[in-house]
RNA sequence: GCAAAGGUGUCCGAGCGGUUUAAGGAGCACGCCUGGAAUGCGUGUUAGGUGAAAGCCUACGCAGGUUCAAAUCCUGUCCUUUGCGCCA
């Protein structure tokens, strides 16, 4: 969500803006909403002339009922019965045209960083940083869950009689190293300085609200029924949402926090569940990181936020590449955002295992998020990235530590979370 | 889950139908004092909207209601604390 007073001072700005992430159904909501508003603002002074006017004559009641001049005061209360009528038609088309005009606002996109690749889609993304060699092997490297299978460690049949398609369980060294993983990219973030936390894994639809638009929450969020709570789809949301409605101490910033939480998302309308692996589940786990910082902070935050995960990738022995979203790639509330890949050596080409975006204060505005300082009040900006998700993350370690005897090499980093060992063997 | 008490500005906290334009304090900012600081004294300081400005409007967890008038009364709801119950 945009401020409406750069709507109302440089519309063409923000038009340019739609052009650009190619969403040209859009243009005309600008010039609706600022007619909208200009109306809701007329409005809005009638309405506050008639309170005022309310205001001062209940006054006046209560120091003619304390002087005892019952007959004056009653007149005086007809009058204002009378202002009351005509206020409330005023109120309700208030109340309309406010919502309308919040629903438009939510509506036009954030407006995008300078320095964002102008392209349509995802195929216009662009490569900005390479690190490890993306080897293909001279031998065949395994299906994921191939490599799984043969250390026993997946069982999706048995989660398809429990829970249903997309659900597993790790068993053994395989779910060992999944949290391995986890648990190494959650020290290497407090190693950086971050603040560890383990946040709700529910929360409810105001949150859900400020986080998301609607569209997107229909398709990700699982519902607890008869409940006012979702399940989250990423610790983003209540690590963010945290913060709602508060106003910070500018002294406490920036806030760096690192979470983790498991992850549930009902990927409705993905082209379907992969039948046997693990690439797109409805359950995964996250270690995640968020910034909240001052608003000339946020684009240094952001280059260092996805440096973090390269790093971390790059600890693992996994060879990852960064690949910077285009102008309509971008989602609505977005500044600026990069998805951190891993390199398959079974694909020949990389996969998505994290994103890190900078919001700006769009969503800081959504939810209340401020800062007071110096420069008084004013919304703050909030980033987030992935540190590591697994098991997207595994597929990827499995893949780039595979050998061709079917042994499984533990990268140095996890071995202290793994009792020292250092290669897998499959028993079969 | 049951019961009681409570939710007020950045924080603490008073107010419990009209004299609140939300007392008082802490913190913060500025000034005086000082060689410099602490202390002390003085001034300012809730946020949002609207307006050229003066001002006006809105918000006392949230949503409704009663009333000429609601932080204050009523209803619902959420949260917090305490006690009881239940439970890893």
């Amino acid at each position: 969500m945009i401020d409406i007073n750069l709507i109302r001072t440089n519309p063409e700005l923000v038009k340019e803006n739609i052009k650009k992430k190619f969403q040209d159904a859009k243009l005309e909501l600008v010039d609706k909403v600022i007619m909208l508003d200009s109306e809701h603002r007329k409005l809005k002074q009638e309405g506050d002339a008639l309170r005022a006017a309310r205001n001062s004559l209940s006054q006046e009641i209560g120091k003619l009922m304390r002087e005892k001049k019952v007959e004056e005061a009653n007149a005086i209360k007809a009058q204002v019965v009378a202002n009351n009528e005509k206020m409330a038609a005023i109120e309700v088309r208030e109340e309309e045209l406010g919502a309308e005009i919040k629903q438009i606002m939510m509506a036009i996109p954030n407006i995008i960083d300078k320095s964002v690749p102008i392209g349509k889609d995802d195929s216009q993304n662009v490569e900005i940083q390479k690190y490890g060699e993306p080897k293909v092997p001279s031998f065949e490297i395994p299906y994921h869950a191939d490599i799984l299978d043969s250390i026993s460690g997946l069982d999706k049949e048995s989660a398809g009689r429990t829970s249903g398609e997309g659900f597993y369980y790790l068993l053994g060294n395989a779910a060992r190293l999944h949290e391995a993983m986890i648990a190494y990219g959650r020290d290497y973030m407090i190693s950086q300085g971050f603040i560890y936390a383990i946040p709700p894994f529910m929360i409810r639809s105001d949150v859900v609200n400020g986080v998301m638009s609607f569209a997107e929450m229909d398709a990700m969020m699982y519902k607890i029924e008869g409940q006012d709570l979702f399940l989250i789809g990423t610790s983003e949301h209540s690590m963010i949402g945290k913060f709602k409605g508060q106003i910070i101490d500018e002294k406490t910033l920036p806030i760096k926090m690192t979470s983790y939480s498991p992850c549930f998302r009902k990927e409705g309308g993905a082209h379907g569940l992969e039948e046997r692996g693990l690439y797109r589940v409805h359950q995964f786990e996250k270690q995640e990181m968020i910034v909240l910082c001052k608003p000339e902070e946020s684009m240094d935050w952001y280059n260092k936020m996805w440096q973090y995960t390269v790093e971390v990738f790059k600890n693992l022995d996994i060879p990852v590449r960064t690949l910077e979203c285009c102008s309509g790639d971008l989602a609505d509330l977005k500044v600026k955002s990069c998805d951190v890949e891993a390199w398959s050596p079974r694909q020949k080409k990389y996969f998505e295992v994290g994103s890190c975006s900078t919001l700006g204060d769009a969503q800081a505005r959504r939810l209340g998020i401020r800062a007071k300082g110096e420069k008084g009040t004013y919304y703050l900006h909030t980033l987030n990235n992935t540190v590591l998700a697994s098991p997207r993350a595994l597929i990827a370690l499995l893949e780039n530590n595979v050998n061709e005897d079917g042994s499984i090499n533990v990268p140095v980093a996890l071995r202290p979370y793994m009792g020292g060992i250092e290669k897998i063997y499959p028993n079969k």
